[in-house]
DNA sequence: CGGTAATCGAGACGGTACGTCGCGTCTTCGA
DNA sequence: TCGAAGACGCGACGTACCGTCTCGATTACCG
């Protein structure tokens, strides 16, 4: 398909390997500032410094060069496993918040916007999209494991509470406050969890 | 600066009463579809059967452009006013569902994204994207006084809650399952709002 | 056809007289600069600060406003018959030469030049075209009568002579140096016809 | 300034060296055509197939595109030395109506018609025009220094009576009388050397 | 140690989208 | 009914950007 392909010719020039750096960073912030639609070849070479022909040489089309990107930059999420519901969500919570406010600030939100406008974009993000929705529902089992939570608690709701909040907290903050929230975001976070945990706790 | 004025030359062909009403339509959708970049006046013209130069005769700018067709098109924030904070918070949710799913559903995913990005957008959809800050602070205040929740209330967190948790949901659902949680929705509403209504209110 | 129709509705409001002037001049001094391709209808109501709809009402199309201008402000050749070859040819000249340096200098030549390229101006120029040749033709018809030149005589390749060096001379000549072409024009129409009369004559 | 500049860049693609033929082919006939104001970069593109951008690659005015295809184009004015005035004079004729009627015909009057109007092309067009004068000088000096005219005789106006002879009567045929016009051209030419040569020769 | 082969950056090429401008047509008001 | 103003759709132009392509230069291996 595309590249990175560990059988490469024995013969001829290697690849250069501080190529593929430049270029992830490149597709990352690209994809990040424009969107799908930036995304294109011509601006990856400019930004990165590298030959058209070499990117075209090792990906083939936009997904293939974001999905690639994605892979080697997107932030692994860890696996959060603290031993109780509230500071696992805390984490979750604290975790989302740094996303978003981080050096990929925007791709979550534009790989949510974009994937429902491009099919194509679909099957790249959908991994990434659905990490969250993973470890929620982890987080939600092991918490109905050791009975805090009734077992019918929609994880799917929980996540949304928790994910979309930061999200919308963060998205809605203009500029000029965005220091402020920043310092607020400990306590902040702090009392969505408390709202949340209060809320789906049983009595 | 841009159109709509009533007193309108009297000299002269008359302005073509159904012709904003076209280029209104055509702005919207490709706003939702393409986002801000977009959202040119060679697209507009081109979906709405508009000539360029009527376009620019009107309106001046992208801002101008999407600002009336905005005026004109977005619905209205109604006024929930219904006496408890139960039902107030799920009509509020239930706005922001049909919003988000409506015919101009990613409009305002689009303008929180983009606002972001480029600045010139943001005195545009500012107005838009308060609408619902202001909503739910005149929703708490009203609740507090009624006694329901303690006036120091963080109106904000509560708004990210119920708007993000519907956003994110409204996002997160996959095309196919859209169907779907068309049907659940307002179980899914009520969950939503008892689960922050829990969350929040006094002990 | 066009317009200068005599029977003008009696009904309604009388056709402002001053118009057509204004209309004519502008239409001149349009197509002397720029030809064919720029004698538009805009471009005339523009210059003549006459509404478009006005010029549409009167004229139906660049020939018939061309043609009306023409016929209105072409200057009309005045019949040349002095008695003598020499004079006759000598106030031809003069003819021609005030012709290509006067307000509507270049007017003949642009009418030559575009009436090879658009056909439907042909029918328009052709009669003014002719004017000279015709001019010509009786001043030779009249010196063959006196004896002065053999009947025999090409008066086409006489015009050519006169009107073509005359023309030649005045476009040829660059801008800087037109004064001092004014001041010799005598002289060198002098000389001009003197030499075409010594070629031609009879030994 | 413009192209045809012999150091390249060694880097990248190398400029294909048809294009320039096909480029010029289309700016001869595009201008001889429609004269200086159809000479636009959109309808060179159109007519030669080559892409827009690769013609501002190379060449940014239509200056510069006049007088690359005119110095690639035009035909070289060869000397004319024949020993005799009269021939001399015969074969400037043969040269002036083979311009006037081969397939750069137009160019001439082109030229001459736009310098009058449009001063940055005057230095395109200068060293053209010019050539027949500078022919015509050198003709008169031979001719003078052989005895056969008077040193005094006027280059000027004798070229103004060949040129302007053979120009006029080009122009003045209607197109159906073309072709006799140029089986009869061998004659015409000879006549009108011969008058002019009877008008300025000592007696 | 020289040939071979793949990689890299540079840049030329045709195509297309965009904002601007000018045109001919139309539709009104006031005289 | 005429004259002026101006709105409308259409198309041409110059600019900028994109994906494809073709080169010279570089850098490893392998005979």
């Amino acid at each position: 398909m595309s590249s990175t392909s560990k059988d490469r010719p024995l013969r001829g020039r290697p690849r250069d390997p501080e190529l593929e750096g430049r270029v992830f960073d490149a597709v990352m912030q690209i994809y990040a500032h424009g969107g799908w639609s930036a995304l294109t070849f011509e601006a990856v070479a400019r930004e990165s410094g590298v030959g058209k022909s070499s990117l075209y040489r090792r990906w083939d089309s936009q997904q293939t060069l974001l999905h690639a990107a994605m892979k080697a930059r997107w932030l692994p999420v860890h696996n959060i496993d603290t031993g109780s519901l509230h500071s696992d969500l805390r984490e979750l919570a604290q975790m989302i918040f740094d996303n978003r406010t981080g050096h990929y600030a925007n791709m979550s939100n534009r790989l949510l916007i974009d994937a429902a406008r491009f099919p194509e974009l679909r099957e790249v993000s959908s991994p990434y999209m659905e990490e969250t929705v993973l470890q929620a529902r982890a987080i939600i089992r092991r918490a109905a494991a050791r009975g805090e939570v009734p077992s019918s608690l929609n994880h799917g709701l929980l996540m949304d509470l928790v994910v979309g909040a930061v999200n919308n907290h963060v998205l809605t903050t203009p500029p000029k406050l965005r220091k402020e929230m920043q310092r607020k975001a400990p306590s902040f976070l702090d009392e969505l969890v408390k709202i949340v945990l209060r809320g789906v706790e049983v009595r």
